[in-house]
DNA sequence: CTTGCAAGTCACCACCTAGTGACTGTATGT
DNA sequence: ACATACAGTCACTAGGTGGTGACTTGCAAG
């Protein structure tokens, strides 16, 4: 093992993501960080001050909210516009709850944002915040948004349904009576993907 | 203190339903709550089995998850009811809404199942679970649902989003930078609330 | 070769944790 | 009066926690 500051400091925030996403944030300690690290534990608080400064790093350096991309096809599409409004809508929350399946470090630090105090749940919802302004920005220069519809508030409350359901899913907690749809089952999840393009298509779409 | 089993138990359990509201499920252990009830630990492995007993017995005397009452206006009303359907609808869920700005054990309990594993979790799930059913059933009893809504799947999306709010206003991790609708405010909430209207009228009002 | 600095290791501290066995005190029934 | 059952207390173990000071090792510049 070379003598390698920055190697041994990218080897800590590697495990700590690593552990994490794997027990959450709050069953990770300094011990068991320095262990996963190959390091002593003396090095976490030199390079980070403490764990809080690696989840702190953590935030920064990694994705812990996905970038969707707005496909804004060109300047002037007015025709075509507010139908695909709807369209984009609905794709840009599905593919942040697809982003889910795939991360399990974006899950916990939604988790972490819940239980508060810690910098990671921070981070998650700062970055969550930029990239939601960053859609509506986009949406709003390419389309004409109808009036009486709340885009913001709409993109809000259907990323929340979709990140609960996400949350409950990995959770683990399904309840084992099928007496209510349950969106972590294939069949419950279509009911809701069909009930958000029900709802999309119903505000967004001029009809 | 007279030598009563049933009270000091009773003890145990309350002064467990306010630690947990207060700081969380996972940040009591058994020494913080003999000495937050007044008595030796060695009882709660008595009368509980250990702290997960604890856990479970809270699940089943609690209410983590409120009992809201869908107004069912006698039998026969069919002629305004579609329209008190939506109405029914909103109500509902901003019900529950309220019901978490009181209830800061239904919102740990919320919390402990994001984290999954312990009895608590899966208790408000049930419960949950429970109440909604409940609430179509007495929707579908009452009211006519117009076709290609999926009435379960509209009040799991919107109750999962206001929870995602209650949850995420509850651990004051709100952001700074206003950049972003933000429902812990006032005026972000009644963006929502607004929201919620819109989706229920334009989904359940017959045109 | 020596000096200095930084990377990394080790040993230790005080504290808290869950859990258990042996005990005392009190009330009840025989 | 005695025996039994039970509520409650105390003391203890074994292990884990975050955190710190003293140490050794390696590398590079003077």
């Amino acid at each position: 093992m070379p003598r390698d500051r920055f190697a041994t400091r990218a080897a800590i925030l590697r495990s700590a993501a690593e552990l994490v996403a794997a027990h959450g944030v709050n069953a990770v300690g300094v011990n068991a960080l320095a262990q996963a690290a190959g390091c002593d534990k003396v090095l976490i608080y030199r390079y980070f001050g403490g764990l809080d400064g690696v989840l702190a790093a953590l935030g920064m350096e990694r994705m812990l909210w996905p970038r969707v991309e707005v496909d804004s096809n060109g300047g002037g599409a007015d025709r075509d516009g507010d139908a695909s409004l709807a369209e984009l809508m609905q794709s840009v929350v599905l593919e942040e709850w697809a982003a889910f399946a795939g991360g399990a470090l974006m899950l916990q630090a939604e988790v972490a944002e819940l239980e508060g105090g810690n910098a990671l749940g921070r981070a998650a919802a700062a970055q969550r915040s930029e990239r939601h302004a960053e859609i509506i920005a986009s949406l709003r220069a390419n389309h004409r948004i109808p009036p009486y519809v709340d885009l913001e508030a709409l993109l809000e409350l259907l990323s929340a349904a979709l990140t609960l359901f996400a949350l409950r899913a990995a959770s683990g907690s399904a309840t084992k009576t099928a007496r209510m749809l349950e969106p972590s089952t294939p069949e419950g999840w279509r009911r809701i993907e069909k009930t958000v393009g029900t709802i999309v298509r119903a505000l967004l779409e001029s009809e």
